[in-house]
DNA sequence: CCGTGCCTGTCAACGCCGTTGACAGGCACG
DNA sequence: CGTGCCTGTCAACGGCGTTGACAGGCACGG
């Protein structure tokens, strides 16, 4: 009776990355049960492990979708510092469209193969900075606990979260946390503000190296 | 039968924290389970439920309890450089003294009171720095989610996960990845040294910011 | 034309999970 | 002595990921 007259119709990759998604979307992160998913693919629950080994495979392969638009948009822009500020929007974007999958992108193990395409292209623009291998690759690093930290922070961090930190904060006593008491209303207000300060920051010290270096010799 | 000469023992928020912790190191984040954490002390499963309404209450104080020690040791330093400083190593001790948990930081909601204390002291060290209110607010968020950030995800950055990373792009074509095969030996090495790189990137470009702005006024 | 075998979806079941509500014993206190 | 709270027990609920046996449809070789 189940599946009678369904002649061709069937499941694919596809289809069940972007049920996960509408599911994620609606739901939160754990929303995305092999459960929920059968029921809104309109399939048994199990009939997903027929094109995912298992959860964690699905999961990943998820993730990897999320990062395809980011590395799609990404064009060299005539400065290694452009370059870097692009990758980094084109990152955190990636993890701000589906902020219920955020902390998965932070998480997951390898192959990711769009997230080693933007590896490739921040790893590019420290090198025609001026970097040496090692000190590119250890600013690479830093780059990518920047963005990656800073943007699944955000993205787990609701503007209703914030307000709860803002009153925690504007509670306290005032003589023991005089600075926090002062300072917090303009706490978490504008996670996009920040992300910004902090990139120029990094890139502000980065560039201020390179001239260094480039004065000494 | 069961509990039955007991005279006084009883179970307390301590004694089930110490558990947790004993139960994260061994099984990982995901072995605490009310069941097992039960059974690891010698008690129904369901008994923790008469010291903390829930898990998530459970975990929140877990969380909060990582960071009594980061929070006792904080010194004013002399310098807002190194009081910054040492701050940033006090959490992130925190961070990888049960990598198991560092997510739990990252994530949970307030109140937090040993987190507050941090806050707090970063706080005041931007000010007294010299920014002003605004800005010390954002350059505090900058620091936290570059610690917060770099802690949690190279707490659950293994040298196994390392070594897989480092694979995954040693093998990439050569044409297409020239950096990322270039430097793919160098990468996630250190964390530590990049922790370190990253941390003194930030508060270098703080200071030429407020030399600049010594400057000009 | 038939038979064989794979691919895909179904179904029942396993063991785990967090949480609830009713219950029972021990202690403190009036 | 009685009362009531505090704490631990027990059975049960619904939901989870995953497995293995099963069934139908299609493609392909004889």
């Amino acid at each position: 009776m189940p599946g009678s007259v369904s002649v061709a119709p069937r499941l694919s990759r596809a289809v069940i990355l972007d049920a996960c998604l509408e599911i994620a979307d609606r739901d939160g992160p754990d929303g995305i049960t092999m459960r929920r998913l059968g029921t809104a693919l309109g399939v048994d629950p199990t009939a997903v492990y027929r094109h995912f080994r298992d959860k964690d495979e699905l999961l990943r392969a998820l993730a990897d979708r999320l990062l395809v638009d980011a590395a799609a948009t990404l064009k060299p822009a005539g400065s290694w510092r452009h370059d870097l500020i692009n990758i980094a929007l084109a990152a955190r974007s990636a993890y701000l469209a589906h902020p219920q999958l955020a902390h998965l992108l932070a998480t997951v193990a390898p192959p990711l193969p769009n997230s080693e395409r933007l590896t490739e292209a921040a790893l590019g623009a420290l090198r025609t900075a001026g970097l040496d291998d090692e000190e590119a690759a250890t600013a690479y690093q830093v780059f990518e606990n920047f963005v990656v930290g800073s943007s699944s922070l955000d993205a787990l961090g609701s503007a209703e979260l914030a307000e709860i930190w803002r009153r925690t904060f504007a509670v306290l006593p005032k003589d023991s946390y005089p600075h926090l008491t002062d300072t917090a209303p303009l706490l978490y207000r504008d996670p996009e503000h920040v992300f910004r300060y902090g990139l120029d920051l990094l890139l502000d010290a980065l560039e201020a190296r390179l001239q260094r270096k480039r004065d000494d010799s």
